[in-house]
DNA sequence: TGGTACTATAAGTAAAACTTATGTTATCAC
DNA sequence: GTGATAACATAAGTTTTACTTATAGTACCA
């Protein structure tokens, strides 16, 4: 017997929340068409496994635990989610691709979004494309949650993937518009002695590229407010008077009014942000290859947008792939 | 045995990924410790079960069937949700976390992001706001990660928490102008043999509600495209001309143009939708009651947009709280 | 203070999961 | 083709698990 099983299985979950609904063991017992005891019994040997008391014996409404409680949320999504597949597997016989799962970083979500979903509508049975950030997405491509991901994470430490860049964009300022422009590093700490930095949270992909290049840069910005998403960041900014570092698709993403502000070349070394399509290698044929170059395409449609927003001399870094380059 | 058992379980779908990654049965058998009919054995009465052959036999490098593709997919997520289960539950125990902290709902994002992360820097030292889906904010409450939590979800099985209603809305049809409008809830199964559904996917609070919902009308509409933010759904319906059930603030979360698109009430009994902002009972004082006003306040300052976005007759049903009702 | 309705434990039984043993089939080297 | 090899399937026996009946213990209510 292995030393990694799982500490229950489907039916001891099933037994655990007809005990939730029905709020007493007997009660569960008689829904289940059991005895008493195999109920009192599984709920045991499941706590035993888990090893944490789920409920609160002695209290006689039978009163969940904290444990008890994020179990319960969890368990029923999970039955929730297993009842779907079995019905699902039968539609699959007879069909093309029966499921394709996309995870697609907040920061394309406006650019790339619907057309995707268009695509991959074509191209499967059903598709289902996830918001987010792309390091949960990466987890959940590795765990087979996720078949595609375009995130701003080449995962280079990860084998066994194929990965198709498409597009680069540089970081900048978004800030005051009447605000002098900062000519050296240095000057954002001053600015930021002035402003609030709006910052993106650690959690993301993003916030983490900042947090580093601002430690090379030796800067030490304080962090007030912070958040995980483009919008948060770009509309805090807007609201606040305040600045970000930030890039061109994450200000495009936000679609908020930028009165008084504008965007600013980062003072120091180049700063860039790659975005990449990923998927577990050869498992999806040629699909991968011709869905990025669908992305780019799009995504080429962007430079107008772009050159609007931050002027030319910026905008120069941004580039769209154009050589399909073959996956590492 | 009750009749409405599941056709697997974990243990099954183990062993079955074992050999989808293994290769052969013999293999997989070796890597689980186990001898090679016990593999066998369990793959025939999975097979059994589901009414479906996973592998074709005959074919020697054993072959995955189509359906065997898909439970592959499903079954190795459902896996990994399931380990991180117990773990989860242990962290739920204790953690303490000073820092303030809020999860918001995407679908408020563009309504509540920018004032409430004015009114939390205020009150905190550090703020941080995040975006995404109640339930992954639901667990990072209890684990204590969050600290506050603006939600489509009440958490009613959770004890220990204090609720602050903030409004409800009516769940709305989205779609094209010209069609007539559904009168019943039998219309919308015509609706959709001629258009595609968007849907909400099955991990947010939205998409669980709306599938319960069209569960108890006996309607088995198609899944064909998914999203799990409010605007993959809204771009997706104004892009390829399908339709939603929704809500009126998701479609304004999205600020896409709606050009074609209309709102119409969904047929059938009463359906809405209530957000709530929630946090662990007695921890903030009484700071959660003053930021719950503070949200309604902003809420109420829509219910203009709402009814030029719906209309009358559907906007009666968008209702700010106005009592401050005791947590329960 | 019993009566009621629940939970826990013990011991036996039915069902399942797994084992060994053996037969069958596809693939490959010759 | 032919036999060797490595895989899968089936049969029969064994261990483990899940469930049952029977009984004792515990919180709650009148």
């Amino acid at each position: 017997m292995p030393a990694d099983t799982l500490p229950f299985d489907l039916r001891s979950l099933e037994m655990f929340l007809a005990v939730c609904d029905a709020g007493s063991m007997a009660a569960a017992a008689r829904r289940l068409a059991l005895t008493q005891p195999a109920v009192s019994q599984a709920v045991a040997e499941l706590e035993r496994r888990i090893g944490i008391a789920l409920f609160d014996r002695g209290a006689r409404p039978l009163a969940l635990t904290a444990a008890g409680g994020a179990l319960r949320q969890r368990a029923s999504a999970l039955l929730s989610e297993a009842r779907q597949i079995a019905p699902l597997l039968r539609e699959a016989e007879h069909a093309r691709l029966p499921l394709l799962r996309a995870g697609l970083v907040d920061s394309l979500s406006r650019a790339l979004m619907a057309p995707l979903a268009g695509k991959l509508g074509e191209m499967a049975e059903q598709a289902s494309i996830l918001s987010g950030l792309t390091a949960s997405h990466a987890g959940a491509l590795l765990t087979r949650q996720l078949d595609l991901l375009v995130g701003a994470d080449d995962l280079d430490e990860i084998e066994g993937l194929e990965r198709w860049p498409l597009l680069t964009e540089p970081y900048v300022l978004l800030m005051p518009a009447a605000l002098p422009v900062p000519a050296r590093p240095a000057d954002l700490a001053q600015l930021a002695a002035a402003l609030p930095l709006v910052r993106f949270s650690a959690r993301s992909k993003t916030g983490m590229e900042v947090e580093r290049h601002l430690r090379r840069l030796r800067l030490d910005l304080p962090r007030r407010l912070e958040f995980d998403t483009p919008y948060g960041v770009t509309a805090s900014v807007a609201a606040s008077g305040g600045f970000a570092i930030t890039t061109p698709l994450c200000i495009l993403e936000a679609a908020v009014a930028l009165d008084g502000l504008a965007c600013r070349p980062l003072p120091g070394p180049a700063f860039t942000r790659h975005l990449t399509l990923i998927a577990r290698r050869q498992e999806l044929g040629r699909l991968p290859r011709e869905i990025a170059g669908f992305c780019r395409t799009h995504l080429a449609g962007l430079a107008e947008a772009f050159d609007r927003l931050v002027g030319h001399e910026i905008a120069a870094t941004f580039q769209v792939e154009g050589a399909e380059v073959q996956p590492a």
